[in-house]
DNA sequence: CGCGGCTAGTTGAGGTTGTCAACCATCGAC
DNA sequence: GTCGATGGTTGACAACCTCAACTAGCCGCG
């Protein structure tokens, strides 16, 4: 009665309340891209770069899954608003390193500011059980 | 300095994973709406219907957070893919329900298997682990 | 009854996303 | 140097999404 494969049902359960609260994170998403006058892709875009370090553009498109023209049109936008830059790669011409401006990381602290913002359904919970979820977290995605 | 106040640290890293495990998640579902020869968006449109009972556009559009236009060219390719169908309410007239039809249904049901299929960081976890997990995002979102 | 306000859904314009194929410049190996 | 592979851009095309304008139908009020 114990075997896990016996019982799927409770991380299947759990996995579709996963969903249902990231579901509940989308309307504060969309809020924050439309405040900062950028589209949603050019948000996660801009997200899914490094502050810290340039970074190649083939890199970002396979963070985003997606190809690489379509990079092209996104970064397009984000240095239209100043927020990231072309540079060239020294050891390599052909690359292209996408260097996040000042007011960039600026831009990046506000997404994060509300991207990570933890959803007041999981906020409720006792101390305990937030420390019981980031251990088990922890211990799937380690 | 057990307090939850002073330490968010936990909660925060917890949902932070949970967007880890989110996005592992994206090639998946963007890989079952090209098997099924939809969109992404027609994907979430039809997996937002009820399959038992009609539901007015204006829900629909309410559920996927967008703009009634928006959900027009949504249902008109799901009805040209022979999914769903537009019916009159006898009670009101200009409001048209969506019937899913048997092949909708069978649609549905292939991407609720994708979709609800449990991540594989998830299935590692132990049982117990799982339980717990289930147990604690219920308390979050009962 | 008829009028005015409201709601459900559609249409059209305009900008953005995303993929594919073709292309250029460059690198690396031979 | 030449050849194949790679990073990035461009153009074509389909789809998404929002907004404003519109039609059709509901409802209340005089």
């Amino acid at each position: 009665m114990t075997s896990s494969v016996k019982h799927p049902a409770a991380v299947q359960e759990a996995w579709s309340l996963v969903g249902k609260l990231f579901w509940q994170m989308r309307p504060r998403m969309l809020g924050v891209a439309g405040e900062l006058g950028l589209t949603p892709p050019q948000m996660f875009a801009l997200r899914a770069l490094d502050p810290e370090q340039p970074v190649p553009m083939r890199e970002l498109a396979a963070q985003l899954h997606c190809d690489s023209s379509n990079v092209t049109g996104l970064v397009d936008g984000l240095e239209a608003h100043g927020l990231v830059e072309r540079r060239s790669a020294e050891h390599d011409r052909r690359v292209r390193m996408l260097v996040v401006t000042e007011r960039g990381a600026q831009v990046r602290r506000r997404i994060d500011e509300v991207v990570e913002a933890v959803p007041p359904a999981l906020a409720s919970l006792s101390a305990e059980d937030q420390r019981t979820l980031r251990d088990i977290l922890r211990r799937a995605l380690g």
